[in-house]
DNA sequence: CGTTGTGAACTCATTCACAGCT
DNA sequence: AGCTGTGAATGAGTTCACAACG
């Protein structure tokens, strides 16, 4: 039996708080990590830190919530550590999503190797355009928004991936949020608001390139 | 960012420090301008600061660094401020861009009005498979990568997008870099190392989905 | 040895709270 | 009166530096 925090050596991390931006530096870490698993079984915050470009006390800062799993004088085991980096961020198992909105971009994402590759599965294509449905697009028929509710309860998808025109993006959000989707990763540029514990990752790609610009624009290093 | 800050302290913004973060919502303000500008002619930071979801003492404060834009009482001045936004990122011009790696996620960014409607003009497609060069893509004539110097020296092209394998990814942005280009937008899941004076922004989307699946395993809002 | 893990110092970012302008 | 702009206070995140340990 544990007390509060008394710095038990048992497997699960004590206190778990991760900054948004640390999880982030957790996904660089296991990218760099699944690259070097064939190269080497063991590797220090100093080589890992320099394959993503953040500092060797960053690395270990980081490495730290998820327990003591470094080896004085020795580093890191790379599985080990990919898998406890796994474990924390909740991708030691896998995702169901569903692809609302089929255009363009949803076309490219469907033949992006990433998502599967570490763990996502597209379950579901929907639209709301008549004349799509019932057409194959990465081996999915994309179906009516109508039927998003039955199929996400069905296929027990948690994740949704937004990719319908900016306007009328937050009242397909509601009904995805309506049929019990939790996590919402928006392509369109607007704010989303969303219940208390429904979750949104925007990706606005206009956004990235001005900030690009605007480094280029200062030539800041 | 380093020394060399002798900067005359003029009239207009005399000391301009933008963080990452806080450039970036000065991206999310000229948004929620862009479509306030037909509804009203002035607002309050505390309504602009709903619409993006940041604190209105956080608002005040980005716009701060653009100079005394404020009207005390009243709010600021809805296309006075997009414009002095547009000014401090740089995007008050038109910035010209190439797009090296011509595969799927390459022609759905070609179809892709976010782009053009914020001022980006992609003037060249470039890609290492022979069997693709000459093909028409959005208007455009794929090109071959030796063509890349000449073409980004004449378009004066300042922008790169770089929609390659990751695994070829660093050398082909060499390239670029080679090629004159000042500024990358990567899509490929490593770390680019590039000269000093050479930006990157990097979208990786498996790693914003993670990061998503992270926060839906959380619970957190 | 070499490298981790972590208090303490430090830097950067955000919020508070209100004086000052319109 | 209303809202901005900003010192001061607070909080978050990062680096320093070194004791602890294999």
């Amino acid at each position: 039996m544990r007390y509060s925090d008394s710095m038990t050596e048992s497997n699960p991390p004590s206190e778990l708080r991760l900054s948004r931006a640390a999880a982030q530096r957790l996904s660089l870490y296991l990218r760099s990590l699944d690259s070097f698993a064939r190269t080497g079984t063991t590797l220090s915050s100093e080589v890992l830190a320099k394959t993503v470009g953040v500092s060797a006390a960053q690395v270990r800062r980081d490495l730290a919530v998820l327990g003591h799993l470094g080896l004085r004088g020795i580093g890191y085991e790379a599985a080990g550590l990919a898998a406890a980096i796994r474990k924390t961020l909740g991708i030691d198992r896998p995702w169901k999503a569903v692809l609302v909105g089929v255009g363009n971009l949803a076309r490219a994402l469907l033949r992006y190797r990433g998502f599967s590759e570490h763990g996502f599965e597209i379950v579901g294509l929907f639209d709301s355009d008549a004349t799509k449905i019932g057409q194959i697009v990465g081996g999915l028929a994309i179906e009516p928004l109508s039927r998003l509710k039955l199929a996400v309860q069905e296929s027990r998808a948690e994740l949704g991936i937004l990719t319908v025109p900016s306007d009328v993006a937050q009242a397909v959000a509601n009904q995805m949020v309506a049929s019990g989707l939790r996590g919402v990763m928006n392509f369109a540029s607007v704010l989303l608001v969303l219940p208390h514990g429904v979750q949104v990752v925007t990706v606005d790609l206009a956004i990235q390139l001005e900030q690009l610009a605007f480094a280029v624009h200062l030539g800041e290093d």
